[in-house]
DNA sequence: TAGATTGTTAATCGATTAACAATC
DNA sequence: TAGATTGTTAATCGATTAACAATC
């Protein structure tokens, strides 16, 4: 409904809807979002008010039909239009990202790749991989909104400003750079290191019983 | 100082002062929370705040003495301990986390990598790959505490239950799939589409304006 | 003293939960 | 009607910020 601003974590539970909606039979119609907050193990408060923010479909005593529910779950997400990206740094990352199958799902198109090493008529699962040199080209012919950063840290600034050059608004940065950019550029740094020292952090925190190794 | 429970965002934050602390000549031997906020550009009151939970060597007017704040972040965030990891699923984003150097910087040890499709004395930059099979053998003989699942979600609950079964205690999920584990084991999902539909969303309710593509 | 700083207590803000009114 | 459900308003909780006391 409106798209202010979703928090990630009410849009972390919007996906996990979607997904749950359409994992239902085709034989369920309607369906309520207490039985949606039961399944998912949440809140069924916390559901509801998700769930009205996105859609007006719900009915009293019936709950929300099911096949409109998960159609405006899709249009607040965006997931119908696509949005053009490309990976900067080709070497097993930026492989990773490029033969990733989930992004197109989502509306999410990952164009091609760019790699200072890029042999000619390098693909990956069938997408173009080129020379860096090439960026500013590519991004001329094509939409591309999003840059994905995967160098090392020594260019990754140098990678983003080029970027910014070819008009790309958004940049999601696998690299250790703390990246510098115009304002009216939006960054998520992506910090692997972090998720892994957080799971480590809270797992110790927790059992400090059944710790087998010193 | 006390290691109840750390929000991931202040993670995030002590993370970030220590690089920033790091960073500094060693010329400079104290360092007050204001001029680290500045730095990062974050509320004073906030990096005080931080601080103060992280180390008691503050003092007035002085500020912090650096390198033992350093020693204290890093006694914090279990730096200087070393702890077990392992790859299950050696395509290229399994191949990617083995190869990944800022593990090992924050005592975080990838030792190995397992795969259906593993092929005899296979390694990714000097870390072995092992089959599949050999997880419970490897496991047995070394102390590792942390599963990391980049197997496709057909196979990633029974991978899952695989890793539960050799006493592992936390897992870091990459795979689409919605794992089922006991209660004691803590699992935490990556799942890079959603982070990549927070940025396009983010995006696009920031600049209406400057949309080149439709 | 005056200034810079720490560290604490109160205020604010956002997200979640509890209570409840509305209604089909 | 009674029961299931939506959706709203108030309460709670945690994180951040503001105000301020303490002190070197």
């Amino acid at each position: 409904m409106d798209p202010k601003h979703i928090s990630r974590k009410r849009l972390a539970r919007l996906m996990d809807y979607l997904q749950y909606l359409k994992s239902l039979p085709d034989s369920v119609e309607n369906i309520s979002a207490t039985r949606v907050a039961d399944a998912l193990a949440l809140g069924d408060v916390l559901v509801r008010k998700d769930l009205s923010k996105v859609s007006n479909g719900g009915r009293r005593k019936l709950g929300y039909p099911r096949s409109a529910l998960i159609q405006d779950l899709e249009a607040v997400l965006d997931m119908n239009s696509s949005t053009g990206a490309i990976v900067v740094g080709a070497d097993k990352l930026g492989q990773a990202l490029l033969e990733y199958e989930g992004f197109d799902r989502a509306g999410l198109d990952v164009l091609a790749g760019f790699d200072p090493f890029a042999v000619p008529d390098a693909t990956v699962s069938g997408k173009p991989v080129y020379p860096l040199e090439d960026m500013e080209h590519f991004c001329s012919r094509n939409c591309v909104s999003i840059g994905i950063i995967t160098v090392p840290e020594a260019i990754a600034q140098q990678v983003c400003d080029r970027l910014v050059a070819c008009g790309i608004g958004a940049i999601w940065n696998f690299s250790t750079a703390e990246l510098i950019t115009p304002p009216e550029i939006l960054v998520h740094n992506e910090n692997l290191v972090l998720s892994l020292i957080a799971l480590r952090m809270q797992h110790k925190n927790r059992d400090l019983t059944g710790d087998i190794c010193s």
